[in-house]
DNA sequence: ACCTGAACACCGTTCAAGT
DNA sequence: ACCTGAACACCGTTCAAGT
């Protein structure tokens, strides 16, 4: 029974939830929106003219979304918010995206296309003749993302936001990110930095760690385990760092 | 501004979502109930009569909450399902717990009240002469644990679902979690079978470690690691055992 | 003291009708 | 070809009214 899994569910918005002293005024439906419009707008409306067609609406709800998830996190996110600040009406996405979730893993897709290349900046600071450096920075990196952008992290890593299964996108880019990993690995263990057996078991070793690492910061765990906030990147530095050298002391040579 | 973060958002349960062919048919509102209510509620109705007093409905909607997290995961799960399942009206259970936060935050505390008790059973098992293997048998319980219950883990894990902030229940089961992993870690200092060096260092690493290997599984990261879920627990350990023999490595003596 | 049920302000999604 | 806007079936939450 229960078909795929492409149901989700809501709740309003800001249902007034506490009743706040200052309900009344219902606040303005369309934030400003054509101010981000400069110049790359293909098709630029007569100016001032609003157009039935609105040219780029993909990207333009992609961005929406992305504002949105960075104001209140990514459960928050309603299509028909998106909508509005993209300045069309609440049916309207759904030419473009078939379903909410359609939507965050357009979403993810961005996000995950900017992390790989900060990835990708960061290891062309660590020279190829030290694998061993650039697993450590890789691990590094992947915290220092989450912990710095938060929200991205979780929609590319919640299960419910998104659709791995049928992104080709984000499964690509999620192998690179893999094969680099591994590559690293594999060299470390080729020079004696790393012991000799399951590389993979390294790989995914080390991925659960920093997973781990970024999602206690993201959801909150850390302060419950007695680490605060402001130290929290120096402690999962410091925590990739055991996990190294523990690996370090077993290597052969 | 946006005063603390009681809001929640939803979607529609099944709202025909993939236009399916059978759709029409509302189902059902109230779901077979009634039939686990064997012996044990206190005052008891007449036998079929519905009193119009529950009687003990914070429990019935814990449970029937418990239940529809098992059956779509606790995202998905709406208070007035809930109250349909106990049987009650739409606004009944807002008398019990103020908020749906709340309510999951209840059920929360209940889950995790038995994920301690099953802690307790494992630890009865390792000598506490051997602390170490305290500390490994510790880390294997989670990850087994949250395997095999993962809806459990997942509301208690995720910061949106629930309110740790204001449950006492929560962080005093928490705090007795960190504090039987911290006893092992010192202990195992003390004895050599650890490297000397911050110990809370080593809690935090580890927790990171199972916390990340039980969010690789739970929220499908496995597969795309290569790990089938067939291999998950089996991973999970060996990626325990590579951790614990890196420190092993390190230890004095 | 506890529950009902209508009401309100939201949602995701569909679809005939417009442009 | 793309967008509108009403409609539908859901939500969380409130609150006067019942028992």
């Amino acid at each position: 029974m229960k078909p795929q899994a492409s149901r989700t569910r809501s709740a309003p918005k800001a249902s007034r939830g506490t009743p706040s002293r200052i309900a009344a005024k219902p606040a303005p439906r369309h934030l400003p929106r054509g101010k981000k419009r400069s110049g790359k707008s293909a098709r630029a409306p007569k100016a001032g003219a609003k157009p039935y067609h609105h040219g780029n609406l993909s990207a333009a709800l992609v961005a929406a979304t992305l504002e949105l998830i960075e104001e209140q996190g990514p459960e928050q996110v309603s299509v028909r918010e998106a909508a509005r600040r993209a300045g069309v009406s609440s049916g309207a996405p759904f030419r473009h995206f078939p379903t909410r979730v359609a939507l965050l893993t357009a979403v993810a897709a961005e996000a995950l296309r900017r992390f790989e290349a900060e990835i990708e900046r960061t290891l062309a600071e660590v020279p190829a003749t030290d694998p061993l450096a650039r697993f450590r920075a890789l691990g590094i990196a992947f915290v220092r993302w989450a912990l710095h952008n938060p929200t991205h992290f979780q929609v590319i890593s919640s299960p419910h936001l998104t659709d791995w299964e049928h992104s080709d996108a984000l499964n690509r880019d999620n192998g690179r990110i893999q094969a680099l990993t591994a590559q690293c690995v594999a060299d470390a263990q080729a020079q004696g930095q790393l012991p000799p057996g399951d590389p993979h078991l390294t790989v995914v070793t080390g991925r659960a760690l920093v997973y781990g690492l970024a999602r206690m910061a993201v959801d909150r765990h850390f302060p419950r385990w007695g680490v605060p906030d402001a130290e929290a990147e120096a402690t999962a530095e410091r925590a990739i760092d055991l996990f190294v050298a523990g690996l370090e002391a077993r290597a052969g040579k």
